[in-house]
DNA sequence: ATGGCTAACATGGTTAGA
């Protein structure tokens, strides 16, 4: 891998404070040196900031009380940093964006939705619809850009440990994979899918029920990439081996790999 | 069968995740 590479993350840590240890054992190994973070369910001022700079990465972070929270972290300078959806008074901290290397990244946390039909899952349609707008204005203004995260949404049944059994239920419905289509459509490539991969490859398994011993899994976190910028990509792939460890988030991290200077 | 784990907030039991 070249050594001005951009190696681009995201990992759901359920909890930061908790998932410390994980975090540094996995960045000891990893090339990874731009990193979105979900579900780090702390308020900015608790942000554990003096432990990431210990693991080498400074950034930005936007958080709240119990619930959701992200964080851009890198090892370089992070610029132009925008929390939240502007013009969308949401008050669930969901997205950060900023430059790193020229590339703009925004690391999103879509809402999981709970069932189809509810509230929450209302929520998540609308939320998805106001981040497709706004990934329309940020992709005319940054023509190398990334978007990861957590989107709470299996793209296709290949996604998926079991379709039959999922067939309709969150997470993959028709009306979340329309919206993901739709964002999509902005010209976006789910970069994954641009390499050969190992069959049955997730980044989600439930903690009950032994479903990561029976690889009972989803891959709902993704990395998305505009064209001029998925044009550099060299390689993705989902890191399980954290899901291995003790006490380990539900997610695994995926990685993807940018030869800028190609 | 709506269970099964885990974390936060709390300190017993609810909310939420996916």
């Amino acid at each position: 891998m070249s050594r001005d590479a951009l190696v681009l993350g995201t990992w759901n840590v359920n909890s930061l404070r908790v998932r410390l240890p994980h975090l540094e054992q996995w960045l000891a190994t990893s090339p990874v040196n731009v990193l979105g973070l979900q579900e780090t369910k702390t308020v900015d001022g608790d942000f554990p900031a003096g432990e990431i700079a210990r693991l080498g990465l400074g950034g930005e972070w936007h958080g709240q009380r119990t619930y959701n929270g992200v964080a851009l972290l890198a090892r370089d300078p992070v610029a132009d940093v925008v929390k939240g959806i502007p013009g969308y008074g949401d008050e669930q901290a969901r997205v950060i964006a900023g430059t790193v290397r020229g590339v703009r990244i925004i690391d999103v946390y879509v809402p999981n939705g709970q069932a189809v039909g509810s509230d929450k899952y209302g929520y998540k349609l609308e939320w998805l619809a106001r981040l497709r707008d706004y990934v329309a204005a940020e992709m005319a203004a940054h023509p190398r850009l990334a978007i990861v995260g957590d989107y709470n949404i299996a793209p296709d049944d290949a996604d998926v440990h079991d379709p039959v059994a999922w067939a309709g239920q969150v997470l993959v419905s028709d009306a979340e994979r329309s919206a993901l289509a739709a964002l999509l459509s902005l010209g976006l490539d789910d970069v994954f899918r641009r390499f050969q991969q190992p069959e049955k490859t997730y980044s989600w398994w439930d903690y009950r029920g032994g479903s990561f011993r029976r690889n009972a899994g989803l891959r709902i976190d993704l990395i998305l990439a505009s064209p001029a910028l998925a044009a550099h990509c060299t390689g993705c792939w989902v890191d399980a081996e954290p899901r291995r460890w003790e006490r380990p988030s539900d997610h695994a991290p995926v990685v993807a790999a940018f030869d800028l200077t190609a």
